[in-house]
DNA sequence: GCCCAGGAAGGGG
DNA sequence: CCCCTTCATGGG
């Protein structure tokens, strides 16, 4: 086992806690057990893991990693060097302080910001993100990451990390010999055959979510709709949280709440009209990082 | 019991 | 193209 620790004064403003309970993954699990139920000011304290897939130019090997953020630092317990690892999931190579600068001054973005100071937008490897957005239809935070923890548990390669077992995310491939049946013991509901024959198109080579590099952001939305269970607002958490397009804002309730309450002029009646009415008011280029930020804060009660 | 949760698919007009 | 209904499941 390698361990170290990332210096935040090198990174910027960041909160743990924010970042990988906020809703935007689902492939954290929190070490105590005791994900989303209890909240703490910047950080958290809390032991955060996951198990990584290679990831072209980070790490070629499968790894675990384990992090918690105390006063200044970022502990890591990893199969090898986390830093890159880290820098690349939780966004620590993005300019927080620029994001900031580039958004527009407007009171709700600014309550939002200053409430959940250093939280990060994350980068989720691309198959496992586009799963846990085609589970998150109708569905609470919580049992989301539910689903998320059972299929990796029931279907993914077992790892062993610290004299524990843990388990990887399973493969496309793993999951289209799936049944919709095995995936409705998971409680998937009425989503187990979406996953199953979205997992059957990238096992099969019909379609892949990481084809949309270089593609212009509403082509690339419009590419990822093409997997079952894939809608416009499914596609954008993908284009957000897992393929660097920071421009995307998922039209979720409750954003769709805070454009009624807040600015019912964005509200242009499709979706395509009204993501690009909001996506100009929040900034354009990181409408995406305002997004998430309203998104926690008006779910956490905020107004 | 009722209502809701980071919606999407399938049908009809 | 837009509008309507249906689709599981668990927690408040």
């Amino acid at each position: 086992m390698e361990s170290g620790a990332i210096p935040l004064e090198s990174v910027g403003p960041f909160d743990l806690q924010a970042t990988v309970e906020s809703g935007q993954t689902y492939l954290w699990d929190r070490a105590d057990g005791n994900m989303y139920e209890t909240t703490s000011a910047h950080g958290g304290d809390h032991w955060y893991e996951t198990v990584v897939p290679p990831i072209a130019g980070v790490t070629d090997e499968r790894a675990v990693v384990r992090v918690r953020q105390t006063d200044g630092l970022l502990e890591w317990e990893s199969t090898t060097d986390a830093v890159p690892i880290l820098t690349h999931l939780l966004r620590l190579d993005d300019d927080l302080d620029a994001i900031l600068g580039a958004t527009p001054d407007l009171p709700l973005l600014n309550r939002a910001y200053e409430e959940y100071r250093g939280m990060r937008l994350v980068r989720d490897p691309p198959f496992p993100c586009l799963i846990s957005f085609i589970c998150s239809a109708q569905m609470r935070v919580s049992r989301i990451h539910g689903m998320q923890m059972r299929m990796a548990e029931q279907f993914g390669d077992p790892v062993e990390f610290d004299g524990r077992t843990l388990h990887a995310f399973p493969t496309a491939e793993q999951l289209a010999e799936r049944t919709e049946e095995e995936l409705r013991d998971l409680s998937l509901g009425y989503r187990a055959p979406y996953v199953q024959r979205t997992a059957e198109m990238v096992a099969d080579g019909e379609a892949d979510p990481a084809a949309v590099r270089g593609m212009e952001y509403e082509e690339a939305r419009e590419y990822l709709t093409r997997f079952v269970g894939v809608g416009d607002k499914v596609a954008d958490c993908v284009l957000l949280f897992s393929l660097d397009f920071l421009e995307a804002v998922p039209l979720d309730t409750w954003i769709r709440t805070a454009i009624a309450d807040h600015y019912p002029e964005c509200d242009a009646g499709g979706y395509a009209e009204t993501s690009r009415a909001i996506r100009e008011r929040f900034g354009g280029e990181y409408a995406g990082y305002a997004q998430t930020y309203v998104f926690y804060y008006l779910r956490a009660g905020g107004e």
